[in-house]
DNA sequence: GCGCATAGGTCAAAGATAGTCAGTTGACCT
DNA sequence: AGGTCAACTGACTATCTTTGACCTATGCGC
């Protein structure tokens, strides 16, 4: 088996029902893994990715640290379809909105809650020189940042919503 | 744990609701954490800087002191202050997540909203090819059009955050 | 006023971690 | 064998913490 998936089930084995989040000392790792630190973050690059439905926080100096947050359960599960496979790599404003609209109509989001998001991703916030792709690049990935975060809240499912498009 | 986060909560401890003020040794306070007198000024540089809402005063030679002092404005007047004078044009990832830690301290935010504050303007939203001048410009754009949305809703303040947690 | 004792302030160096990225290696396919 | 992409490495970079040498301000006794 390669190195990086051992590295990966090692984390992944880490992460349970009942603590859906470690930290580690990445030298630490991987002198345990013998290989290089760098090692670590090719890991966690390519098999903990926001879009895989995990946050990594980290510090650098003394007393530093890597901490991996697998998000989702519960109420997440539309959140998480929308990172993982709705959203992709750019999307528009008015297509942004859309999907907030959506989510504060079926009780996810709060009002205030939802116009923080459009006002996040709106032309405004982004009303600086660059190309269209990158800003819908930007708008992409802003919106996934923001909807992970709510998922990792794991708050309870709302009252409402019928909710009968799981899939695409 | 680091010496810095355990001189940080002794701090915090004796800061209390009806304490909001208290005065130090700076001596007194390394001998007993022994440590170098300047580990005391690096602790209050990085964890009791203005946005984090506290303010110092100090008084060198016989008798010297130092006070450090929690301070609580709150009120409609903070959004707008931050929107027109406060964060400028660009503004860093850090110190864009310390002033929403401090409204959100402050009752302004929930916690739910400053999390998406947080991701919103974090690096991962901003993981595009872009130099980084123009991140910080987008990110302070961001910040403002979310704060500016959360001023218009022009809400009475809520209860009020109970405690300093950056979690969840 | 002068000088010393007693504070606190500054800043740069050293130490401790983690991140990045270009280049090398290896596995698998044709 | 050659091509291609994932895996891996190491040198360099960035960030955070801790310490120590040197600087400045205040109070007191003469």
């Amino acid at each position: 088996m390669r190195l990086s998936d051992s590295i990966e089930s090692f984390i992944k084995t880490m992460l349970t029902q009942e603590e859906p989040e470690v930290e580690l000392k990445r030298n630490e790792l991987a002198e345990y893994f013998n290989c290089a630190p760098s090692q670590i973050n090719y890991v966690l690059a390519t098999r903990f990715t926001q879009d895989d439905g995990y946050v990594i926080e980290s510090r650098r100096g003394g007393g530093g640290y890597i901490r991996i947050v697998r998000v989702c359960h519960g109420g997440g599960q539309k959140l998480l379809y929308l990172v993982r496979e709705r959203i992709g790599d750019a999307i528009g404003e008015p297509e942004a909105a859309r999907l907030i609209g959506q989510l504060h109509h079926e009780g996810i989001l709060s009002p205030s809650e939802a116009n923080i998001m459009r006002a996040a991703v709106s032309d405004a916030a982004l009303a600086v020189p660059m190309p269209e792709p990158i800003k819908n690049a930007v708008r992409a990935r802003t919106l996934k940042a923001m909807l992970t975060s709510v998922a990792r809240e794991n708050r309870p499912v709302p009252p409402a919503a019928p909710s009968d498009d799981k899939r695409l």
